[in-house]
Order: C-alpha cells, then structure tokens, then sequence
DNA sequence: AATATTCACTTGCATTTTGAAAGTTGTTTG
DNA sequence: CAAACAACTTTCAAAATGCAAGTGAATATT
C-alpha cells in the first residue's frame, strides 16, 4: 500500500488524509447527513466518480469509515464513519474556526461555526452522539 | 490562481493546505524551528526542490508564511509563519491527538503529544507566544 | 584573485496521480 | 421487459510529483 514517508503522526495522518477530497467526504458523513455513493457524488465540488470510489476505498482500508448494506436496496451500500473516523470531529471544527477568522463565510455556515465556538465541548458532543448512535443503529441492524 | 471549489470553509481551506506537504512545511517552522529553505529540505519526508519551492510560494501567497531576508547571510531568506499560520495551531494540536490514539508514535513525540493532551491551551500559549515573538523579532529588524 | 561551496531556485523529463466522460454490471422500478 | 439507478471500472488527457541537472548570486577557502 502507501508506504510512510516518516515515522512523524503528521506526516502519517496527511498519507490517510492529505488531500483535497478525503475530508469533504467525512464533513458530508458527519454534517450532512450523507451516506450513500450518490450522496457524495452530488455534493457541491463535483467530486469524479473514480476519485470518490478511491477514497471510500482508501479511508475504509485506513479504518476511518465503514461501508455495509443499505437496508432500503440491494443495490446501495451505507457508508458510515467508524470511532476512528468520529474521532477526526475536533480537527474538523478548528478547520472551520480558522476558516471563520479568515474567509468570507455562507450565513447557514457561519451560524453553526458560532455554536461551536461558544462551546466547543457541547458542539463536540452532539455531533458526537448523533454519529455514535448511527453507528450503533447500523451494528445492530447487521445481526 | 486556484479557483475555489465552492463556498464550504473546509473546502477553501483544503485549496490551501489540502495536499501532502503544506502541514510539514507549517509543522517544520512552528515545532522545529525551521524558517529556511534548507531547513526544509533536510525533513525526513524528503520532499523535492520543486515542490517545497512551489509550496513556499503558495502559502506566501495565501498569507499563511512570509519571507524576509536572512540577518546571517544575503543568499539566504527567513520564512516565519503569520498570524494567520499561527492559527493553524490548534489544528495541527488536533491532529496529533488524533494521531495518539490511532497510531504507533515515537517516544520523543509522544512526550509533547501527553504535554499537548494534559493542558491543551497552556501548550497552545507557551508555541504560540513563541512564534508571535519570533515574528515580532522579524518585523523590528526589518525597519 | 581564483576556486569552491552554499543557497534558493528553475528547467527538463519521466513517472504518478488526477479527473471528465463513457462504459459495465447488478438491482429495482414501472 | 425496458428504463433508471447504484457503484463501480476503463480510458485517456491533463496536472502534479519527483529526480537530476543547471543557474546565478553570495559567501568561504586557498
């Protein structure tokens, strides 16, 4: 596979998600509600096909999502984010705190990127559990 | 330059850091107090003249670094982050915690990680005072 | 003063990754 | 059964990357 380029965690984490696609498709994943092939496809950036089915190949292989049986088609598959994946969620809100300091940002956006600052813990949670019961949901639907 | 892909902050953050080699070249100048081009080259990661050449100019353009001239020697140039790259701090403190919990990390590293985790915004005051008094140091030898 | 070395690039070129469009296979809907 | 949809795969052109070599200016050495 990717063979490290160091032993240093950075350099580690930018091999699984240095990249200019990786972490739209976990904001869809964990914002947006999104978990379906077609999802992701439709999102405003206009990911290609092949660069989508790579990524979800990659970030499985790296443990950070999950893909299993979509329960209304035997044609789908649901993708979902696993612990590991649940847990890029802090890195993700100082990203969008940054881009709030220094980019003209959506209203919609900017309202939720307020309630994350003003507690950061809350915010974290929230999402938090809202992925961790999914999660959960689908585990249990597997049975 | 790069068009934006769309108005999501992630997005537009991910235009100007997304890639392998942005966040080691932000990492060298604020863990390893490395400020030049040669400084960057020797990395581990071993990145090439062309690409660390080409980043530097990127991220000058994006404000996120800037070059000055070297006090020590008129071939060499000084690059400091901004404040706008200093507030990538917490991002990157983000990304080494994620890191700790999913991979292997090296003792040394691994030390500053428990540092960072114990008292997140003591480790953040204590690099980013030093940063910011480097960069103030920079600008008042520039008069 | 002549030569060598360092520094920050730049150029050329081969390799790799990317991305848009079209094609494929299986599934479901009408 | 035909059409539409889902998740790919293939193809191929374009962009990014990586290595080697070269450039010109500034220091260091002889």
């Amino acid at each position: 596979m990717n063979k490290k380029r160091s032993e240093c965690p950075l350099s580690c984490s930018l091999d699984i998600f240095g990249d200019k696609w990786s972490l739209l498709i976990i904001r869809d994943l964990m914002f947006e509600n999104k978990c379906t092939y077609n999802d992701f496809l439709k999102s405003q950036e206009g990911i290609a096909t092949n660069i989508l089915a790579s990524r979800l190949k990659e970030l499985e292989e790296n443990g950070v999502i999950e893909k299993s049986a979509h329960p209304d088609s035997k044609a789908k598959n649901l993708y979902r984010l696993t612990s590991k994946g649940i847990d890029l969620l802090p890195i993700l809100i100082e990203v969008y705190i940054w881009s709030d300091k220094y980019f003209t940002i959506p209203a919609d956006v900017k309202e939720v990127i307020q309630e994350a600052k003003k507690d950061k813990e809350k915010f974290e949670n929230q999402i938090r559990s809202k992925l961790t019961t999914l999660l959960e949901m689908q585990k249990a639907s597997q049975i």
